[in-house]
DNA sequence: CGTTAAGCGAGACGGTACGTCGTGTCTTTGT
DNA sequence: ACAAAGACACGACGTACCGTCTCGCTTAACG
């Protein structure tokens, strides 16, 4: 068995609150300048740290910089609504706000270009994706308790045709989601999936 | 009267061979060493050209990138098969091709990332997709005539809802698209269409 | 026997007006941002000039400040003061204030340089050294005439004794040549000179 | 009371040894090449040593080579011959040596022209200057001392009168200076002053 | 209570790429 | 053939970051 707690390591332990100082100045610093102007040596100066003491926790920029977006992900609950249309409705609108304001949003282009680009961000990025997903997957499992949905119908894909569209406008055609066009996209989706599954 | 073509600038005009020495060696370098590796020297010496050569016709990497990286995108037309179902799945898989593959799926995260930063390549961005949906749009076209779908469908919402699954799953999930889940979508998408906009 | 007139060669003539264009060009910007800041392209800007112009007179920008640098020369007679002594330091403070001030002067450093690398360059700097020994050397010539000077002496030498000190302070110890330090030097060489010689 | 020495810096100290490094590699690129021939990235690479460590340390290439260039001026003591006329014929000697011969006199045009547009090199210049001036003068307060000299003689005007022909002759006219001519100029420079003075 | 080992701010280090500038040549159209 | 204009290959420039490496110092736990 195991130390009780694990073993101490000796020597002098992290300062936790440097943590701290180095993500809220990565935050700062991609508010302001982006991803591309952010640099290794402006966060360090800002946090008030050297340059090793970032070195020593993350590997590379990208891995420093996703960190801290993802602290800026609003994890919320997908409401229970009462309908699954007014569930995904409630979801789809936090997704867009999430994607298009904010730090979150501006730096997610470039997480989704740096994650392409190296293994160990994709892993991670993979999380965040499911750890989302999962949520959306309570309001669709509490809908097919309600009958609301056939148990035959792939869930998985449904969250596909539900945040896909919103993705694309966003990153693509730059075009706004409004309320109601998220509306529509429930309401066909919705609409297509039951009629198909029957 | 204006003359018959302007009037030509004084001095030496532009080698057109000097463009497609550029352009080649930047679509051999991004496929050998990706977006990340490329660097302008590289393709200066690859194409036998001075690196003010390239910077008199492009700002910035970014730039010259994007041109050489929408020469790849391979614009099929949307073939006619006769029935929307049939057209709309060689489409979506003609996009899923483009999107996963070769020089053009490679880069293309990063191209949206740099048109979220620069407006310049955002525009053309913009007429990138543009010209894709045009091209689609004649198929659906075809489809209200024949009479499959009605006319009050947003044809363009329609294009979101097929489109944006695939390059969600291909940006985000990383998961790949198979025949038959490009077809389930589809179907569940006209499905959907059909049945709300009755 | 020669054509009566040469040969015309065939063609557009050369546009004299243009040389002195250039040289008032180079002059300018030669007061203006010295040797290592002039540029041929600002001289042709400056000249309303193309650059190939001035490659076709001129084999390098050395060549071509050199040109323009000698023009700026003040080729003045020794005068006949009816001394010896007078006429050299006449032509002593010549040399310091054609050496200390105006263009010529503030060049004559950069041209010394240009002259060791430049083998053509060094050629053309002998040419104007010796024209400037030989208008001394009438002085000295008169010397021996009047008998001032007996004829062993090394005539060639003394110009360098008197010479080398003000162009060695002007260049080596920066300080200045005043009249009376002048008015010293021949004095000194020339007693130098005749006590030796005798 | 203050620090023994003064407070160490922070930060990691520079590395003296890459100073020596440097400097080797301009004497070795100076020699091969001359000063127009080599560039900054030729000595980074010769000294292994990136660029930016040697901008750390010079600001210019001009104030680089002159820290190398000084390295290599042949500081040698005048040497007591027991007469004036044998200590500065020998140290005349030493000076021809030193402006024609080598890396020193090679680069010596380049740098009189740079210390012409640089007030920084300039300092400098005048201190390499006045430090063998100083151990000239070492010798004629010795000859004051022994009588050879009156005292009322411009020690200073004395250098000029000897130091000036031989730099005249190297860099102005190109023609060398023999051991001959030397004592010719030594002879003839002492029987000026001599007979002035008095 | 002093030793030890790691953390810390600071900043120098070897590199790599950048985007600009200058040189001397070449290629247009117009004289 | 010469001229103005300006594109061209080349190559050096000086800057900016990267990720690593010393420095001298602090900060705990262990002996």
């Amino acid at each position: 068995m195991e130390n009780d707690e694990e073993r101490r390591k000796p020597g002098r332990p992290r300062d936790a609150t440097v943590d701290d100082a180095i993500m809220d100045a990565v935050v700062d610093l991609l508010t302001e300048f982006g991803f591309r102007g952010l640099t290794i040596d402006a966060v360090a100066h800002r946090a008030g740290v050297g340059k090793a003491t970032i070195y020593r926790r993350w590997s590379s920029k990208e891995a420093l910089v996703l960190d801290a977006w993802m602290a800026c992900y609003p994890v919320e609950a997908v409401p229970d609504t009462g309908s699954l249309t007014g569930d995904l409705i409630a979801h789809s609108r936090q997704f867009r706000d999430a994607v298009t304001t904010g730090v979150f949003g501006r730096v997610l282009p470039q997480m989704v270009a740096a994650a392409r680009v190296n293994e160990d961000l994709a892993e991670v990025f993979r999380r965040l994706v499911a750890e989302r997903r999962a949520r959306v997957r309570v309001a669709l499992d509490r809908a097919v308790e309600r009958g609301e949905l056939s148990a035959g119908v792939d869930l998985e894909l449904v969250q596909d045709l539900l945040i896909g569209p919103l993705f694309y406008r966003t990153l693509m055609s730059g075009e706004p989601s409004s309320d109601e066009l998220i509306a529509e996209v429930v309401a066909i989706v919705l609409a297509g999936v039951l009629s198909t599954a029957g």
